[in-house]
Formats: C-alpha cells, sequence, structure tokens
DNA sequence: TTGAAAGCGCTAACAA
DNA sequence: TTGTTAGCGCTTTCAA
C-alpha cells in the first residue's frame, strides 16, 4: 500500500479511503490511485485489515467428515443463511477427535473466525466447560452438555423412538440396531439406542441384545454388519441403522442376501439425507430438522456475534425430530 | 501478550518464547510465565502472527456447491494429505458462480490461505488468464484452459466415450444423455457430451437429439428429466448421466415407470461417489482417477507452496478416467 | 479533501 | 537467558 501511495504521491491514508469507498476523495485524486493499484498489482493484506479490524467476517463449521452428506447438506443449509448476512461459511474436520474439536476452537478463538459452529463428538463435556473462550461459539450434534455454550441438538431419543415405534406398529418383532454404542452415554450412538430401547418398552416388546450391534458410520459398516448378523444365522425382521449411510449399506447386504424390503425386511435410517427419497425402494428415515436446526444455528450465532460474545445465559435447543415413512417400511395395519 | 508479559515480570519476547517453545528459557521463568497465561486466560492472536509470519498454514479448497458428494469425498482426500503436510484444508463454495469464483481467489490472495485449490465452472478463461496473482493456485475439474494456472483435469471425454462406448457394446441403441451442454464448449457437460458423440462415431450408430437432454446435476433433475422422456413417449434403452447424482434420479424415475434396469434400460453415471457400489443394483460408472487426481493436486500445491508461487510454467496434467462395470448395466455379449 | 501519527499483536534480529 | 527495537500492512483519530 506504501509503494501505491508513493506511486500515486498521495498517503497511504488516501489510498485506503479509495479502497474502501470511502466519500472524501477528490476524482482526480482517485483516478491517481486507482491506476498506481492496477499498475502495480496491488492487494488488499486481509491479515493486516482483520489485525486492525479485531474481525474476519468469516464463521467456521468444523464436522468430523467432510464427506458426510448429512454435513454437507447441513453446511449448504448454513452458508445461504449466513451469506445473506454477509459472512462468509468455511468448513473444516475435526476428524472427530478431541485433539481435532479442540483444534477447531482453539483456531477460532484465535481469531480466524468470527464465530464458530462446531459439531461435537469426542470431546469430554468437562474439557469443553473447561475452555475459556469469549468467541461466539454455538455446538451442534450431542445431547445437553454441561458446556456453558449455546448448543443445537437434534432430539435423538425421540427421533429413534419414532422410528423403532414405527416398525414395531407395522409388525416387526426382532429389530436389528446398527450402530448403538452400549458403553457412551452422552453420545448419539446412545442416544439414538435409548429411543429404540424406549419405544421397546412401550411397546412391551422384548429387546434381544444380539441385535444391537455396534458400528461406525460408513456405508461398508452397514454392510458388513447385516452381513455378519446373516452369516452368524440371528433372524431379524427390521433394520433400524442409525445413519441413513448405514442403512445404505445395509439395504445393499440385504439385497445381497436376497431378502426384500420391505416384505421380509423393513429398513429405517436416520438422518433423511437428500438421496434418501432418490433410492430404490425410497428410505423411511427420521428427519431430524434440518431447516429449524439451521435456522436456530444460524439465530444463535449471530445473536453473539452482534452481542460481542456469548452475552446472554447459554441457550439449549431442541429441534423435534419427525418419522418420513417411505418405501423401506411397510403401512401401519 | 504484553499482559501477560506485565503480570510474570518479563517482556513480551519471553512470553513469545514460552508459547512457541523455544529452547532458551529458564524453567522458572517458564512456569511464572505459564502461570500468568493460564490466570489470565491468554490467547495468542493469530491474525497478528499471519501479518507477522505472512502465512497462514490454511489451504482453502472452493467449490461449487458444498453438498455434492463428489466434493465432500474429494475434499476428504485433499485433507489427509495435507494434514500430512501440517497444513489445515477449509472448504468453502462458490456457488458455481463467476463472481464466487473471482472471490475465492480474491480472498486467497489477500493472504487468508497460503493456497488455493479451485474448481472452476463459470469463470471465463480469459478473465482467468487476466488474474494476476502469485498466490499458489491449482485449478481443477475443467479442461485445458488458457489461464497460466496449475490445472488438474479428470479426463472427461474418454470417461464419456468409456461409458457410452460400453452400453453400446451391450446392445444399447438409443442412449439418452442426461445433463449435456450443447452450448457451452469447454465447460464440463460439454466435454462430456463430447465423449457421448465420439462413442457413437466410432461405433457407427447415429445419435438422436432427442434424446440428449440438458440438465442441472441434482438429484430431482435426473428424475424429472427421465419422467419426461418417457412420458414425451421418446424410447430409449440405456442412460448416460453426467453425474452419479443425476444417475440416482434416473434410476428412481425408471422405478417409478416399471422399468427394469438393467434388463430394460441400462444405466451409466460418472463420478463412482462413495455411494455408487451400494445401490440396488449398484451402479455402474466412470471413476475420475479419484486417487490420482488428488496425489496430483497436491504435489502442485506443495511444489508452488514451498517454491514460494507458480515459479515453474504452469503444469497442465489429465488424469485417465476408468469406467467401472457394477448392476446397471449388462455384461458386453 | 488530504495527511501524519499511532498502534492493532506478534516475532526476527540483535543487544545486554 | 532475557530484553529492546523495529516493523509486518492496515485503519482510526485528529490535524492541516
Amino acid at each position: 500500500m506504501a509503494d501505491v501511495a508513493r506511486s500515486a504521491g498521495v498517503s497511504t491514508m488516501t489510498v485506503s479511503n479509495v479502497i474502501n469507498g470511502r466519500p472524501r476523495v477528490g476524482a482526480a485524486t482517485r483516478e491517481r490511485v486507482l491506476a498506481a493499484i492496477n499498475e502495480l498489482g496491488y492487494q488488499v493484506n486481509l491479515a493486516a485489515r482483520h489485525l486492525r479490524a479485531g474481525r474476519t467476517g468469516v464463521v467456521g463449521l468444523a464436522v468430523p467428515e467432510l464427506e458426510r452428506p448429512y454435513f454437507g447438506q447441513l453446511a449448504s443449509r448454513l452458508a445461504d443463511r449466513f451469506e445473506a448476512q454477509g459472512l462468509r461459511i468455511v468448513m473444516e474436520r475435526t476428524g472427530a477427535s478431541r485433539e481435532g474439536e479442540m483444534d477447531a476452537v482453539a483456531f477460532s478463538r484465535l481469531r480466524m473466525y468470527d464465530g464458530l459452529i462446531l459439531s461435537v463428538v469426542d470431546i469430554d463435556p468437562a474439557e469443553l466447560a473447561q475452555i475459556r473462550t469469549d468467541a461466539p461459539v454455538v455446538m451442534i450434534g450431542e445431547r445437553a452438555l454441561p458446556s456453558g455454550f449455546d448448543h443445537v441438538m437434534m432430539d435423538n431419543v425421540d427421533g429413534a423412538r419414532q422410528a423403532t415405534a414405527h416398525l414395531l406398529a407395522t409388525g416387526a418383532r426382532r429389530i436389528a440396531m446398527l450402530g448403538g454404542d452400549p458403553t457412551g452415554s452422552a453420545n448419539m450412538p446412545a442416544l439414538r439406542a435409548e429411543g429404540y430401547a424406549l419405544a421397546h418398552t412401550q411397546a412391551g416388546v422384548p429387546m434381544e441384545p444380539d441385535l444391537a450391534v455396534r458400528c461406525r458410520f460408513r456405508l461398508q459398516d452397514g454392510y458388513d454388519e447385516v452381513r455378519r448378523l446373516i452369516e452368524r444365522g440371528i433372524g431379524f425382521d427390521a433394520v433400524f441403522a442409525l445413519t441413513d449411510l448405514v442403512a445404505i449399506g445395509a439395504l445393499r447386504a440385504l439385497a445381497d442376501a436376497g431378502l426384500r424390503v420391505p416384505d421380509d425386511v423393513q429398513v429405517v435410517g436416520f438422518d433423511d439425507i437428500d438421496e434418501a427419497p432418490y433410492l430404490v425402494p425410497s428410505l423411511s428415515t427420521v428427519n431430524p430438522g434440518h431447516e429449524e436446526m439451521a435456522d436456530a444455528i444460524t439465530a444463535l450465532l449471530l445473536a453473539q456475534l452482534n452481542g460481542g460474545g456469548p452475552t446472554r445465559d447459554p441457550q439449549e435447543l431442541i429441534v423435534p425430530a419427525h418419522l418420513i415413512r417411505r418405501g423401506t417400511t411397510k403401512p401401519v395395519d
């Protein structure tokens, strides 16, 4: 900028004024400055501007994995909303690890982002609470954490309960659950497992431990675990997959085994990803309230941004989930 | 930092040394500084550090849409590679618009990113060439552009040719093409359309203009266009979808119409997204060389980063594509 | 309408 | 081992 100023025979301040389109600059001066900028190929240094301004205009979205459809679709919804406010959304991954998640918080604390939306998976609630940050942060995804952060959750328990209840109502009695994590307590698999158990209790149907299979959230995992159930001769008449991706893998394994969906085995997923209605048969799944979540996240973060940090008491919001009945489940009798 | 220094009774330089783990600091001093940091809740300001260092350790990946599986999966591959080099990948969207793409370049030029990977869709080649930037940039996605940037492409023409040739070899004679853009010349749809045409010419099979349908790359578009073809009574015995997402939409429309795949209508997609092998029937598609592209992109960008900019002549790389035969196509006789 | 001075928070280079 | 100085590139404030 100093070069430009020198070349145009003005002060850096005038250059700054021209660049930022501030009014009180003479036309001739402006011309000269613009010419110099052009000639020298000058470009603003944002790092410096941010240092000065104390803000970046960027909102970070940190998710476990960049390739999970759910997160891509969430990012897209958030980007729509934040762009309308003149803010950029950038997405990065934490690798679903404690470190990655702490890193993301650190990164935003460190003023690269004006605000951060963090999908927490592996971080310890106690550890979270310890983080001292005055940077705007909204947490998403898991259950109520005693963390002191704004927090938007989907209703994992009730969504899973609805899915399982529907399967039971359509006559299923042996429902395999793919992805349940019997160990954790506040994490997503545990919550969805809770809903699965709740529906069984409410319907007075006993659960079979062999049918609760722990697995990760990839296509391959759903496929492998269903195959394994079949090979082990463990009979089941329905599958509740903890994510749609797992459900897609399961559907493939069922087809390979010659089992018809939904006649022999019904399937319900969770997430209602964009692809769900287009599968053959179309996937019944739990819609976690996509638009409402995006709205809530946006509103909470904007409130913090405008308020200069987490001034209010931390908000906790649970967005209602609802079951979408499609082709992989039978109609209720 | 000054506060910390004052509180610990040392200079800011010593604080800096402690924070960055530099060796020559007395143990007692270090303790005192750490205590002060802790007590004051001090956090480094990265904007300042970047201003100083002239680099950010971040590589930007700008793609048309965050929710397209292809890009999520590409991002994941790139993140693996760059993280191994101690660099963060952050992903943002351009909206497939000229402005968005120019913005992305501007943003990186402006030193928010050490380097940028840009998936170009809508930007004008001439305009691109004009951009004066000494920031490391690698372009991906489209055909050779006279742009002066490093550029990694998939082999759109040959991939489409292989897909179409396979359909012709299995007996298909009326192949609908979904997504072809008859107008553009250097863009992806046009290139894939070129491969489609080439295969017809080589096989001596005439093309039917009604079968080349222009559409966008969403699930819904594939669905709508196939429905429309059927409603208009335009017969076809195969579909070449310009992306896998479009293919998935098409498969759904075929199923709705009671057409069996691959017996009545064969289908081939393009991209080989992770979901393709898990569909029922599994999707035959063109693998554009995922790993090779990620390797090439990483190598080119790292070379620029280490060389301090685009010092070499710009490189252009075309990664070979290959057809993956799965369940939506018939075996060759 | 324009400019000079000061400082955002950090660290390289050098001095003590 | 620790401290001083200077400056990265920008913009706010105040003066001309």
